[in-house]
DNA sequence: TAAAAATACTCCATAGGTATTTTAT
DNA sequence: ATAAAATACCTATGGAGTATTTTTA
């Protein structure tokens, strides 16, 4: 039983003559007949009765008419219905961000995000980095937004913002006027740092490695502001990337002058899979956004 | 938009593997992928990330795999439908039947008919010749009972019953010691016959004419018990098929020697329709009741 | 390296075409 | 005689096969 088969019927039925069904059907007649015989012949039974002068359902044919016109309109309505929506900005997207990015990036995306893209449902989910690369993998996000570099060539990523690293001194520390540090010259300060698990304490990490510091650590959180307030208190000092500055004004903060001392946000998507516009239309938009805002995040 | 790529589409959103889908359908996996293709290509979309390792819906895919689902389900069963019915003997079978043969033949007839088909839906209508040919023109009834022959070989018929015709004469007539009347012992009786466009009435005058008798009719009705109680009230005498031999005790039947003052009823059927178990399981029946039937109308 | 999908080609089954016959009006 | 469907036969598209390459894990 083949799509082109129903189609004949139905023209036959519609028409009351394989003549004109293969008019209609753009078909020689004898094909027609051909294909009606044989789904006939499979189903082991008449559908029309050949009355010389016209041509009538029988019984069997019916029944069959109906049914062989809801197998066809369903398939022109998927057919449609695909067609519309591979082309429609509608859709969902998934975006999973790290915590130390959420706070600060978000709020701009996703504003322009839903003023461009109305139709489309945005869904933010903010966990950590492994727990991000795990969902990408699984399917249940759709895009990650996190620090760079990764692991795994299983994943595409796009990075959009290299932002340098501040320290976060106490105002009445004796370095606090100073316009530039190096990360060794925090080499006897107390530090205050992320709890483990967060990607910006292995950047932080790796950037003293580099400057072969083995920082005294005497507090951890969860959140910069935590941190920062506590840096406020004159407990000791932090290292917070440049978008978590002014989070806090009751300590300085100076940027670093390391090299590499810095952290890198990307975009990042599982290699291989299709993106639909809202999907597209949500990456082009956080590069977009971004290098319109580093001028202002950077002054 | 083919079937079989519905089917290959749905095998591998079930395996979530090309190869596996492959062998799942009994094909080679380049001929499964080519479709797959193929189906992807018309709807300009892909419906599946090919992720090297495993394969899995877009949100395109997961819109047509229901749709996909729907239509080969609708397909099957519609086959299944009929397939099912087309050896059930179930269905309905319309009957037209002439009205001097209706009262006689029809309730055993029925009877054995719904007694050996339970399932099927038996409608009679009682109609003149003409009327009931056109009908079976239209499809409107499928099969007819009536006075043979017929003109018009769009017809098939199958005659099953051929009755002498009786002379009903009033009990005191001069003639109702007879055992056998040739028609033209009646050509002084005053005649009360059917209206005219009652086949029997034509029946009637063709025997009369191969006779050469030209029959004075006084009263004309549209059944034979009206006929028949007026010859038993003494106004005259009528001609009837043995079927109606004793509708009315009032007057004597003596058979018709004539040649040929015969009536023969068959059922006739569109020539070139085809004939469900029902229909089919009636004719057969007709048949068999009536040849069951003779030797006690005869007697 | 292994496993899966894509590509390149070959083949043949069959949908569709043309010519003709059959059938019914 | 005409019109419609069936039949016979031919053609060629394209679905399916085998062999191979590419890609990814």
């Amino acid at each position: 039983m083949e799509l082109h088969q129903l189609r004949y019927f139905c023209a036959v039925a519609d028409t009351g003559s394989f003549s004109r069904a293969a008019e209609q059907s753009h078909v020689a007649q004898p094909s027609l007949s051909q294909q009606i015989l044989k789904l006939e012949d499979e189903l082991g039974a008449r559908l029309f009765d050949r009355l010389g002068r016209s041509v009538r359902l029988t019984d069997l044919g019916k029944t069959l008419l109906p049914r062989a016109r809801t197998v066809l309109r369903e398939l022109e309505e998927a057919k449609g219905e695909v067609i519309e929506r591979k082309d429609s900005a509608g859709g969902s997207v998934t975006v999973g961000v790290i915590p130390t990015v959420a706070p600060y990036f978000l709020p701009p995306v996703l504003a322009s995000f839903t003023k461009k893209f109305p139709q489309a449902r945005l869904t933010v989910v903010e966990e950590i980095t492994p727990i991000l690369l795990e969902r990408l993998r699984a399917g249940t996000i759709d895009v990650a937004i996190l620090a760079l570099p990764i692991r795994g060539h299983e994943f595409e990523a796009w990075p959009f913002l290299t932002e340098p690293l501040f320290a976060a001194i106490p105002k009445r520390h004796a370095l606090a006027k100073r316009r530039v540090l190096a990360l060794r010259d925090l080499r006897k300060e107390p530090f205050l740092v992320l709890r483990d698990g967060h990607c910006f304490r292995d950047t932080l990490v790796a950037a003293c490695d580099r400057a072969r510091l083995k920082p005294k650590i005497i507090f951890e959180s969860g959140q910069f502001s935590s941190l920062l307030s506590l840096v406020g208190a004159d407990m000791g000092v932090s290292i917070v990337p440049e978008m978590a500055v002014k989070e806090n004004t009751s300590c300085r903060y100076i940027r670093i002058g390391d090299e590499e001392a810095t952290r890198t946000i990307g975009a990042v998507v599982l290699r291989g899979r299709s993106l639909s516009r809202a999907h597209r239309g949500f990456l082009a938009l956080v590069r977009q956004e971004e290098s319109g805002r580093r001028p202002t995040a950077a002054a």
